[in-house]
DNA sequence: AATTCGAGCAACCGCTGCTAA
DNA sequence: ATTAGCAGCGGTTGCTCGAAT
């Protein structure tokens, strides 16, 4: 849906009395409310986005322009994906964090569905507190090395692992690749990992030599403890091979015909009628009647998410990091 | 069982750049 | 050429909830 830029009218069918009794009242703040988001949705599946202040004024929303255009990329569109960061993605966050810094629109560009605050909560969250446990600044050469050469090879060892007991050669950023047999698939193609090539990813060659290098320096590294094959994620923790979202997404397949990967999806077609404000489903869950969307939350047995972050490094790793460290200073 | 603490995340704020008038 | 309005971005805040004590 593409956003109309510059300074237009409201052309829905607002009175110029609604207009003035809307900036006459007081706008609201904080979190939102079932029936605010359901009054979004439905104007902007009338009218489409955009033009963010008149729409607030005209959907009859007390709340501002930059607040309703929020909610709406963030939370309430139709293509947003929630839950867990895959480990794909945090590859990929990882580098194009590394490319670009805090550019973090552009870094969501290239994880579909995902949003630049999402991708900057995860990075404030995950990532700076394991800088935080490594007691260097997120922003120093250290830990970009860390990244670099440990922690994002050790990202793509997971996916591999992950992928494994596939018969396919699997080909990630920087040319790593793996040849396996199994009968898991994974279907996770949302982030085009390959495609990542087109952005310049040969430099991760190199990462895996210093990655293979750095593992020889570690003698705390082994197998075991780097890579607990399918039952870890990338950080340590618990992960399927097969990812999260190729369940998530197989149930949507079967509720909806357009395969319409987000569980939020609605159709635009005015069935607000039937939605109950007493409802505990979430709005945007009702455009799917039968879906419960909380129950598509992906299962942390499945995902590789949220904590995989967390466990990227056991207690031999950080504290041999930060051996590392001191010997660099 | 009550309280404290910290992680995670939704939402807000301030700024910048673009565009129409 | 100027200016007002707006969209979008990145930084920050504050609330919620679960874990720890």
């Amino acid at each position: 849906m593409d956003v109309i830029k510059g300074r237009t009218s409201c052309t829905s069918s607002c009175t110029s009395e609604e207009l003035a009794d809307n900036i006459k009242e007081d706008l609201r703040r904080g979190p939102w409310t079932v029936e605010e988001d359901f009054k979004l949705i439905n104007y902007i599946a009338n009218h489409g986005e955009g033009r963010w202040n008149s729409l607030a004024r005209c959907a009859g929303l007390k709340r501002t322009g930059k607040s309703c255009r929020l909610r709406w990329l963030n939370y309430l569109r139709p293509d947003v994906r929630r839950g867990n960061i895959t480990l794909e993605e945090q590859l990929m966050i990882l580098e194009l964090h590394s490319r670009w810094g805090n550019r973090w629109s552009k870094i969501a560009q290239h994880l579909p569905g995902r949003t630049d605050n999402e991708i900057k909560n995860y990075w404030r969250t995950r990532v700076q507190k394991h800088a935080k446990q490594l007691k260097c600044d997120v922003n120093s050469k250290q830990f970009k090395d860390t990244m670099r050469y440990l922690w994002m090879p050790r990202l793509v060892e997971r996916i591999q692992a992950a992928n494994a007991a596939t018969t396919t050669t699997t080909t990630v950023p920087g040319g790593f690749t793996t040849t396996s047999t199994t009968t898991a698939t994974n279907n996770n193609n949302m982030v085009n990992i390959p495609s990542m090539a087109n952005i310049g990813y040969n430099e991760l060659n190199a990462t895996a030599a210093a990655a293979a290098a750095a593992q020889v320096t570690n003698s705390n590294y082994t197998q075991e403890n780097s890579s607990t094959a399918a039952s870890s994620d990338s950080f340590g923790t618990h992960v399927s091979p097969v990812s999260d979202l190729t369940d998530y997404y197989n149930i949507i397949s079967v509720n909806d015909d357009n395969n319409n990967p987000n569980p939020d999806y609605f159709q635009p077609s005015g069935q607000l009628g039937n939605y109950s404000e007493t409802s505990l489903i979430s709005p945007a869950a009702y455009f799917n009647p039968g879906m419960d969307f909380q129950s598509l939350e992906p299962n942390t047995q499945l995902l590789d998410g949220g904590e995989a972050l967390d466990n990227l490094w056991n207690v031999e790793d950080i504290w041999f990091l930060q051996q590392q460290f001191n010997n660099m200073m």
